[in-house]
DNA sequence: CCTAGTTATATAACATGTTATGATTTAACG
DNA sequence: CGTTAAATCATAACATGTTATATAACTAGG
Protein backbone atom coordinates (compact mmCIF):
# COMPACT_ATOMS: atom_id res chain seq x y z
CA UNK A 1 0.00 0.00 0.00
CA UNK A 2 1.32 2.95 -1.30
CA UNK A 3 2.89 5.74 1.45
CA UNK A 4 0.36 9.20 -0.22
CA UNK A 5 2.03 11.44 2.50
CA UNK A 6 5.63 10.17 1.52
CA UNK A 7 4.60 10.33 -2.53
CA UNK A 8 3.47 13.55 -2.40
CA UNK A 9 6.94 14.99 -1.08
CA UNK A 10 6.87 18.76 0.19
CA UNK A 11 3.46 18.79 -0.60
CA UNK A 12 2.22 17.69 2.19
CA UNK A 13 5.42 18.10 4.84
CA UNK A 14 3.09 19.40 7.29
CA UNK A 15 0.78 16.55 7.69
CA UNK A 16 3.72 14.52 7.24
CA UNK A 17 6.25 16.34 10.19
CA UNK A 18 2.49 16.07 12.34
CA UNK A 19 2.17 12.75 11.55
CA UNK A 20 6.10 12.01 12.49
CA UNK A 21 5.65 13.89 15.48
CA UNK A 22 2.70 12.15 16.89
CA UNK A 23 4.31 8.76 16.10
CA UNK A 24 7.52 9.53 18.26
CA UNK A 25 5.45 11.11 21.05
CA UNK A 26 3.66 8.21 21.13
CA UNK A 27 7.03 5.59 21.21
CA UNK A 28 8.32 7.94 24.28
CA UNK A 29 4.55 7.56 26.44
CA UNK A 30 5.74 4.08 25.78
CA UNK A 31 8.93 4.62 27.44
CA UNK A 32 7.42 7.09 30.28
CA UNK A 33 4.65 4.31 31.35
CA UNK A 34 7.69 2.95 33.67
CA UNK A 35 6.90 6.15 35.84
CA UNK A 36 4.24 6.03 38.02
CA UNK A 37 3.16 9.93 36.95
CA UNK A 38 0.16 10.16 35.10
CA UNK A 39 1.77 12.47 32.99
CA UNK A 40 1.50 12.22 28.97
CA UNK A 41 5.00 12.85 27.64
CA UNK A 42 3.96 16.34 25.88
CA UNK A 43 3.28 17.45 29.15
CA UNK A 44 6.85 17.50 29.76
CA UNK A 45 8.62 19.94 27.52
CA UNK A 46 6.51 22.00 29.89
CA UNK A 47 7.80 20.85 32.72
CA UNK A 48 11.18 20.99 31.15
CA UNK A 49 10.78 25.16 30.11
CA UNK A 50 10.04 25.61 34.06
CA UNK A 51 12.90 23.69 35.43
CA UNK A 52 15.13 25.48 33.00
CA UNK A 53 13.70 29.02 33.27
CA UNK A 54 12.29 29.22 36.77
CA UNK A 55 8.85 30.65 37.05
CA UNK A 56 7.01 32.12 34.54
CA UNK A 57 3.69 33.93 33.72
CA UNK A 58 1.40 32.36 31.33
CA UNK A 59 2.40 34.17 28.78
CA UNK A 60 5.77 33.97 28.34
CA UNK A 61 5.65 30.20 29.05
CA UNK A 62 3.84 30.02 25.79
CA UNK A 63 6.55 32.11 24.16
CA UNK A 64 9.31 29.97 25.45
CA UNK A 65 7.12 26.54 24.10
CA UNK A 66 5.94 27.97 20.88
CA UNK A 67 2.28 27.07 21.57
CA UNK A 68 -0.59 29.49 21.96
CA UNK A 69 -1.32 30.80 25.31
CA UNK A 70 -4.96 28.62 25.56
CA UNK A 71 -2.87 25.91 25.48
CA UNK A 72 -0.50 26.64 27.99
CA UNK A 73 -3.53 27.31 30.28
CA UNK A 74 -4.80 24.38 29.66
CA UNK A 75 -1.79 22.37 30.39
CA UNK A 76 -1.03 24.43 33.28
CA UNK A 77 -4.68 23.80 34.82
CA UNK A 78 -4.03 19.61 34.25
CA UNK A 79 -0.56 19.65 36.00
CA UNK A 80 -1.83 21.94 38.63
CA UNK A 81 -4.58 19.47 39.35
CA UNK A 82 -2.24 16.93 39.31
CA UNK A 83 0.04 18.65 42.12
CA UNK A 84 3.05 19.39 39.97
CA UNK A 85 3.11 22.89 39.23
CA UNK A 86 1.55 25.77 41.31
CA UNK A 87 0.30 29.19 40.00
CA UNK A 88 0.61 32.32 42.09
CA UNK A 89 -0.14 36.29 41.73
CA UNK A 90 2.69 37.99 40.65
CA UNK A 91 3.60 40.65 42.76
CA UNK A 92 3.45 43.88 40.74
CA UNK A 93 1.22 43.06 37.93
CA UNK A 94 -1.90 41.26 39.29
CA UNK A 95 -3.18 40.32 35.71
CA UNK A 96 -0.06 37.79 35.16
CA UNK A 97 -0.23 34.72 37.02
CA UNK A 98 3.30 33.15 37.77
CA UNK A 99 3.62 29.30 36.87
CA UNK A 100 6.12 26.91 38.84
CA UNK A 101 6.96 23.67 39.73
CA UNK A 102 6.00 22.48 43.36
CA UNK A 103 8.45 20.27 45.23
CA UNK A 104 6.66 16.93 43.89
CA UNK A 105 6.87 18.34 40.05
CA UNK A 106 10.91 19.21 40.69
CA UNK A 107 11.06 16.09 41.99
CA UNK A 108 9.62 14.57 39.12
CA UNK A 109 12.10 16.55 36.88
CA UNK A 110 14.86 15.70 38.54
CA UNK A 111 14.12 11.86 38.59
CA UNK A 112 13.49 12.62 35.12
CA UNK A 113 16.28 14.34 34.20
CA UNK A 114 18.59 11.79 35.77
CA UNK A 115 16.94 8.60 35.17
CA UNK A 116 14.63 8.87 32.02
CA UNK A 117 15.16 11.56 29.55
CA UNK A 118 18.76 10.95 29.07
CA UNK A 119 17.75 7.30 27.68
CA UNK A 120 14.61 8.99 25.79
CA UNK A 121 17.27 11.35 24.42
CA UNK A 122 19.25 8.46 23.52
CA UNK A 123 16.96 6.64 22.22
CA UNK A 124 16.37 9.47 19.57
CA UNK A 125 19.86 9.96 19.24
CA UNK A 126 19.71 6.12 18.02
CA UNK A 127 17.20 6.38 15.43
CA UNK A 128 18.87 9.56 14.37
CA UNK A 129 22.40 8.26 14.33
CA UNK A 130 23.84 8.28 10.78
CA UNK A 131 20.95 10.38 8.79
CA UNK A 132 22.38 12.72 6.46
CA UNK A 133 21.13 14.75 2.92
CA UNK A 134 17.60 15.84 2.15
CA UNK A 135 15.07 16.50 4.99
CA UNK A 136 12.57 13.99 2.83
CA UNK A 137 14.82 11.66 3.12
CA UNK A 138 15.81 11.88 6.74
CA UNK A 139 12.18 11.97 7.41
CA UNK A 140 12.14 8.64 5.24
CA UNK A 141 14.88 7.08 7.01
CA UNK A 142 12.99 8.06 10.66
CA UNK A 143 10.05 6.74 9.84
CA UNK A 144 11.41 3.60 8.23
CA UNK A 145 13.58 3.07 11.29
CA UNK A 146 10.54 3.57 13.51
CA UNK A 147 8.79 0.91 11.74
CA UNK A 148 11.82 -1.49 12.33
CA UNK A 149 12.97 -0.72 15.93
CA UNK A 150 10.56 1.28 17.96
CA UNK A 151 12.38 4.04 20.53
CA UNK A 152 11.35 1.61 22.78
CA UNK A 153 13.97 -1.07 22.07
CA UNK A 154 16.33 1.41 20.92
CA UNK A 155 16.46 2.28 24.95
CA UNK A 156 17.97 -1.14 25.10
CA UNK A 157 20.29 -1.31 22.53
CA UNK A 158 21.83 2.85 22.88
CA UNK A 159 22.26 1.55 26.66
CA UNK A 160 24.02 -1.56 25.36
CA UNK A 161 25.73 0.39 22.66
CA UNK A 162 26.99 2.84 25.91
CA UNK A 163 28.34 0.25 27.88
CA UNK B 1 12.75 34.33 24.86
CA UNK B 2 14.65 30.31 24.74
CA UNK B 3 13.02 28.22 22.50
CA UNK B 4 12.52 25.25 24.74
CA UNK B 5 11.81 23.08 22.56
CA UNK B 6 15.05 23.49 20.56
CA UNK B 7 17.41 23.60 23.33
CA UNK B 8 16.07 20.55 24.40
CA UNK B 9 17.05 18.79 20.74
CA UNK B 10 16.27 15.05 20.54
CA UNK B 11 14.55 14.80 23.63
CA UNK B 12 11.45 16.51 22.18
CA UNK B 13 11.51 15.98 18.43
CA UNK B 14 8.46 14.77 18.90
CA UNK B 15 6.42 17.68 20.19
CA UNK B 16 8.64 19.98 17.79
CA UNK B 17 7.99 18.35 14.44
CA UNK B 18 4.71 18.41 15.59
CA UNK B 19 5.02 22.40 15.82
CA UNK B 20 6.60 22.83 12.74
CA UNK B 21 3.99 20.82 10.82
CA UNK B 22 1.22 22.87 12.69
CA UNK B 23 2.92 26.15 11.69
CA UNK B 24 3.23 24.57 8.05
CA UNK B 25 -0.56 23.23 7.99
CA UNK B 26 -1.86 27.24 9.18
CA UNK B 27 0.65 28.92 6.28
CA UNK B 28 -0.67 26.43 3.91
CA UNK B 29 -3.89 27.16 5.04
CA UNK B 30 -4.01 30.67 3.94
CA UNK B 31 -3.19 29.80 0.44
CA UNK B 32 -6.00 27.96 0.13
CA UNK B 33 -8.42 30.17 1.37
CA UNK B 34 -8.39 31.96 -1.69
CA UNK B 35 -10.02 28.90 -2.97
CA UNK B 36 -14.05 29.35 -2.16
CA UNK B 37 -13.88 25.49 -1.07
CA UNK B 38 -14.89 25.38 2.68
CA UNK B 39 -11.45 22.37 2.82
CA UNK B 40 -9.07 22.79 5.87
CA UNK B 41 -5.62 22.03 4.46
CA UNK B 42 -5.24 18.77 6.60
CA UNK B 43 -8.14 17.54 4.90
CA UNK B 44 -6.44 17.19 1.12
CA UNK B 45 -3.76 14.50 1.91
CA UNK B 46 -7.26 12.04 1.87
CA UNK B 47 -8.84 13.37 -1.28
CA UNK B 48 -4.87 13.43 -3.02
CA UNK B 49 -4.95 9.91 -1.99
CA UNK B 50 -8.32 8.60 -3.66
CA UNK B 51 -6.95 10.87 -6.74
CA UNK B 52 -4.04 8.58 -6.65
CA UNK B 53 -4.97 5.84 -5.76
CA UNK B 54 -8.59 5.41 -6.89
CA UNK B 55 -11.77 3.88 -4.88
CA UNK B 56 -10.41 2.70 -1.32
CA UNK B 57 -12.19 0.88 1.39
CA UNK B 58 -11.87 2.65 4.89
CA UNK B 59 -9.34 0.67 6.10
CA UNK B 60 -7.12 0.74 3.45
CA UNK B 61 -7.29 4.53 3.00
CA UNK B 62 -6.07 4.87 6.75
CA UNK B 63 -3.15 2.61 5.86
CA UNK B 64 -2.47 4.75 2.79
CA UNK B 65 -2.44 7.95 5.13
CA UNK B 66 -0.89 6.43 7.91
CA UNK B 67 -3.20 7.23 10.39
CA UNK B 68 -5.74 5.41 12.43
CA UNK B 69 -9.35 4.31 10.94
CA UNK B 70 -11.56 6.16 13.31
CA UNK B 71 -10.10 9.64 11.65
CA UNK B 72 -10.68 8.31 8.49
CA UNK B 73 -13.94 7.85 9.03
CA UNK B 74 -14.36 11.27 10.42
CA UNK B 75 -12.85 13.18 7.53
CA UNK B 76 -14.49 10.92 5.34
CA UNK B 77 -18.18 11.92 7.06
CA UNK B 78 -17.25 15.83 6.88
CA UNK B 79 -15.84 15.16 3.08
CA UNK B 80 -19.23 13.86 2.21
CA UNK B 81 -21.01 16.39 3.78
CA UNK B 82 -19.60 18.51 1.59
CA UNK B 83 -20.17 16.86 -1.52
CA UNK B 84 -16.56 16.14 -2.33
CA UNK B 85 -16.61 12.02 -1.78
CA UNK B 86 -19.58 9.25 -1.73
CA UNK B 87 -19.06 6.24 0.08
CA UNK B 88 -20.90 3.10 -1.62
CA UNK B 89 -21.03 -0.46 -0.40
CA UNK B 90 -18.56 -3.24 -1.54
CA UNK B 91 -19.33 -5.27 -4.21
CA UNK B 92 -18.45 -8.27 -2.60
CA UNK B 93 -17.80 -7.83 0.92
CA UNK B 94 -20.73 -6.03 2.90
CA UNK B 95 -18.41 -5.22 5.87
CA UNK B 96 -16.39 -2.81 3.60
CA UNK B 97 -17.37 0.54 2.13
CA UNK B 98 -15.61 1.92 -0.58
CA UNK B 99 -14.94 5.74 -0.59
CA UNK B 100 -14.50 7.72 -3.84
CA UNK B 101 -14.32 10.92 -5.05
CA UNK B 102 -17.58 12.76 -6.61
CA UNK B 103 -17.63 15.05 -9.45
CA UNK B 104 -17.36 17.90 -7.62
CA UNK B 105 -14.71 15.82 -5.38
CA UNK B 106 -12.70 15.47 -8.57
CA UNK B 107 -13.07 18.84 -10.10
CA UNK B 108 -11.67 20.46 -6.87
CA UNK B 109 -8.80 17.93 -7.22
CA UNK B 110 -8.24 18.29 -10.82
CA UNK B 111 -8.25 22.96 -10.45
CA UNK B 112 -5.90 22.05 -7.19
CA UNK B 113 -3.51 20.20 -8.95
CA UNK B 114 -2.78 22.67 -11.71
CA UNK B 115 -3.68 25.79 -9.92
CA UNK B 116 -2.82 25.57 -6.22
CA UNK B 117 -0.57 22.34 -5.18
CA UNK B 118 2.19 23.26 -7.75
CA UNK B 119 2.55 26.85 -5.84
CA UNK B 120 2.56 25.02 -2.82
CA UNK B 121 5.20 22.61 -3.61
CA UNK B 122 7.07 25.48 -4.75
CA UNK B 123 7.31 27.48 -1.27
CA UNK B 124 7.87 24.40 0.41
CA UNK B 125 10.61 23.47 -1.86
CA UNK B 126 12.12 27.42 -1.73
CA UNK B 127 11.48 26.96 2.18
CA UNK B 128 13.60 23.50 2.35
CA UNK B 129 16.07 24.94 -0.92
CA UNK B 130 19.83 24.75 0.31
CA UNK B 131 19.05 22.49 3.95
CA UNK B 132 21.92 20.57 4.44
CA UNK B 133 23.74 18.35 7.52
CA UNK B 134 22.05 16.90 10.95
CA UNK B 135 18.41 17.11 11.10
CA UNK B 136 18.08 19.59 13.72
CA UNK B 137 20.50 21.98 12.24
CA UNK B 138 17.60 21.78 9.33
CA UNK B 139 14.99 22.09 11.25
CA UNK B 140 15.78 24.94 12.76
CA UNK B 141 16.59 26.62 9.35
CA UNK B 142 12.97 25.72 8.76
CA UNK B 143 12.14 27.48 11.50
CA UNK B 144 13.85 30.29 11.23
CA UNK B 145 12.77 30.68 7.26
CA UNK B 146 9.17 30.46 8.16
CA UNK B 147 9.99 33.45 10.48
CA UNK B 148 11.38 35.18 8.04
CA UNK B 149 9.32 34.74 5.25
CA UNK B 150 5.73 32.79 5.11
CA UNK B 151 4.42 30.59 2.75
CA UNK B 152 2.34 32.88 1.46
CA UNK B 153 4.87 35.26 0.78
CA UNK B 154 7.37 32.54 -1.07
CA UNK B 155 4.32 31.14 -3.28
CA UNK B 156 5.42 35.25 -4.93
CA UNK B 157 9.27 34.76 -4.72
CA UNK B 158 9.04 30.89 -6.10
CA UNK B 159 6.89 32.33 -9.58
CA UNK B 160 8.75 35.14 -10.05
CA UNK B 161 12.12 32.89 -9.62
CA UNK B 162 10.19 30.92 -11.89
CA UNK B 163 10.08 33.53 -14.94
C1' DC C 1 -9.09 61.20 38.40
C1' DC C 2 -12.01 59.15 34.70
C1' DT C 3 -12.17 57.07 30.38
C1' DA C 4 -10.24 54.64 26.45
C1' DG C 5 -7.10 51.54 24.87
C1' DT C 6 -3.80 47.75 25.78
C1' DT C 7 -2.32 43.62 27.98
C1' DA C 8 -2.75 39.11 30.45
C1' DT C 9 -5.43 35.32 31.16
C1' DA C 10 -9.55 32.37 30.86
C1' DT C 11 -13.10 30.26 28.36
C1' DA C 12 -15.75 28.54 24.46
C1' DA C 13 -15.98 26.33 20.18
C1' DC C 14 -13.78 23.73 16.99
C1' DA C 15 -10.14 20.62 14.42
C1' DT C 16 -8.10 16.47 14.25
C1' DG C 17 -5.33 13.09 16.13
C1' DT C 18 -5.57 9.02 19.46
C1' DT C 19 -7.33 4.53 22.15
C1' DA C 20 -11.04 1.61 23.48
C1' DT C 21 -15.03 -0.58 22.42
C1' DG C 22 -19.44 -2.00 20.04
C1' DA C 23 -21.98 -3.86 16.07
C1' DT C 24 -22.21 -6.23 11.91
C1' DT C 25 -20.38 -9.24 8.50
C1' DT C 26 -17.34 -12.80 7.05
C1' DA C 27 -14.55 -16.83 7.65
C1' DA C 28 -13.11 -21.08 9.82
C1' DC C 29 -13.46 -25.23 12.05
C1' DG C 30 -15.22 -29.07 14.69
C1' DC D 1 -24.26 -26.41 9.83
C1' DG D 2 -23.58 -23.84 13.87
C1' DT D 3 -20.54 -21.66 16.93
C1' DT D 4 -16.56 -19.01 17.48
C1' DA D 5 -12.95 -16.08 15.86
C1' DA D 6 -11.54 -12.37 12.91
C1' DA D 7 -12.20 -8.32 10.19
C1' DT D 8 -14.41 -3.87 9.10
C1' DC D 9 -16.31 0.20 10.31
C1' DA D 10 -18.72 3.48 13.66
C1' DT D 11 -18.89 5.68 17.90
C1' DA D 12 -17.48 7.43 22.36
C1' DA D 13 -14.19 9.50 25.23
C1' DC D 14 -10.17 11.87 25.50
C1' DA D 15 -5.71 14.73 24.26
C1' DT D 16 -4.07 18.77 22.71
C1' DG D 17 -3.55 22.01 19.30
C1' DT D 18 -6.02 26.21 17.23
C1' DT D 19 -8.98 30.86 16.75
C1' DA D 20 -12.19 34.02 18.64
C1' DT D 21 -13.80 36.38 22.38
C1' DA D 22 -14.84 37.75 27.31
C1' DT D 23 -12.99 39.57 31.64
C1' DA D 24 -10.02 41.85 34.61
C1' DA D 25 -6.06 44.83 35.42
C1' DC D 26 -2.97 48.18 33.98
C1' DT D 27 -1.63 52.65 31.46
C1' DA D 28 -2.03 57.00 29.33
C1' DG D 29 -4.31 61.34 27.93
C1' DG D 30 -7.55 64.78 28.64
Amino acid sequence: MEDVLRSLGFLCLGSRLKRIGEQLQADTQRLLDCLDVPVQSSQYPLLAALDRLGPLPVGELAQSLGITQPGVTRSVSLLADLGLVEVTQSDGDQRRRMVSLTKSGQGLVDVAKRDVWPRIEGAVADLCRDLSGPLLDQLAAIEDGLATAPLDRRVRMSKGAAQ
